[in-house]
DNA sequence: TAATAATTTCAGTTTTGACAGAAATTTATG
DNA sequence: CATAAATTTCTGTCAAAACTGAAATTATTA
């Protein structure tokens, strides 16, 4: 939660999802509620919203007639899912403002060094977007040992 | 300022932040409030912040006795300056914090699982900035060429 | 050094988002 | 199908953050 809140996500979200990682199986949003001293209410709807996030998922407990949420409990996997989230979220909708503004009208009557910093943002962003998806569609085991290679990796270029 | 406050960023810094940038040239404080429209206390204190992050700094015009604000002009080099910023305000912290639990003494009564989760979740996190370090201190040019490889970088691993 | 220009700080206001509790709805069960 | 359990939606409250305008401070120059 604390953590969270740092980093500019919502508090309670923060809390069930680390709530829910950390323990490792399905609680009900009463467990959720008691545990965290919040209003269940509040667990309603940031459950809802880590679902939308694809982060928790709604399982069924046999013999238990309310809803239990679990979330990944691999590190790697959850940290995906976040950057495919984001990406969506921020940085496509980006690309694309700036894709139409380089292709509206009044662009060209820009000063021309104006029009280059527009279009070498609109090009880093779309850059550090492709290199993403690149890796993600790779396996984590992969991808960890990659990052793991740090910047040794610039041998490849000749 | 829009996307900034999609991004959970303050909008009158990311606006100040985006004028300078585009404008590519320094600009007095009075100018800022002027073609932002907001107050110009706001901008003052606004701009302190952008010279905390190191994003923004003070030049002097000559004849001009009002102080002049520029920031860099190369999307690659401001990148860097927030990657590294965020990573000491965000993820230093949390790597900090979760090795103080892992040896702090109750850590040993945990749950297993509960132990390794956490474990993981460290290792992640430090992973990832050494990897963030690592590849920063390469220059421009050499980061360009890496990210364009994407995920053909995985030739290295045997 | 007085006067003015520039900047910052501060106190108060507005806005926004998080959250609680009640009411409403949905779902399940005897 | 009535009742109860579970869940969600909604409305109002509270707190934090953003912002303004005025006052205070600092710097500059005649």
């Amino acid at each position: 939660g604390e953590m969270g809140s740092q980093w500019g996500v919502n508090r309670t979200m923060s809390q069930i999802h680390a709530l829910l990682y950390i323990i490792g199986k399905p609680l009900d949003a009463e467990e959720i509620t008691d545990t965290l001293g919040v209003a269940r209410s509040n667990v309603s709807t940031s459950i809802k919203e880590l679902q939308h996030w694809g982060l928790v998922q709604k399982v069924s407990i046999l013999g238990d007639r309310r809803d239990h949420f679990t979330t990944n409990t691999d590190v790697w996997e959850l940290a995906r899912i976040i950057v495919v989230e984001r990406q969506k979220r921020e940085l496509d909708p980006t690309v694309q403002f700036l894709q139409e503004l380089i292709d509206s009208p009044e662009f060209e009557f820009e000063n021309n060094e104006v029009k280059t910093r527009i279009r070498e943002t609109q090009q880093f962003v779309e850059t550090v977007t492709t290199w993403s998806s690149e890796m993600l569609k790779l396996p984590t085991s992969v991808l960890k040992k990659i990052l793991k290679l740090g910047a040794s990796v610039k041998k490849l270029l000749r």
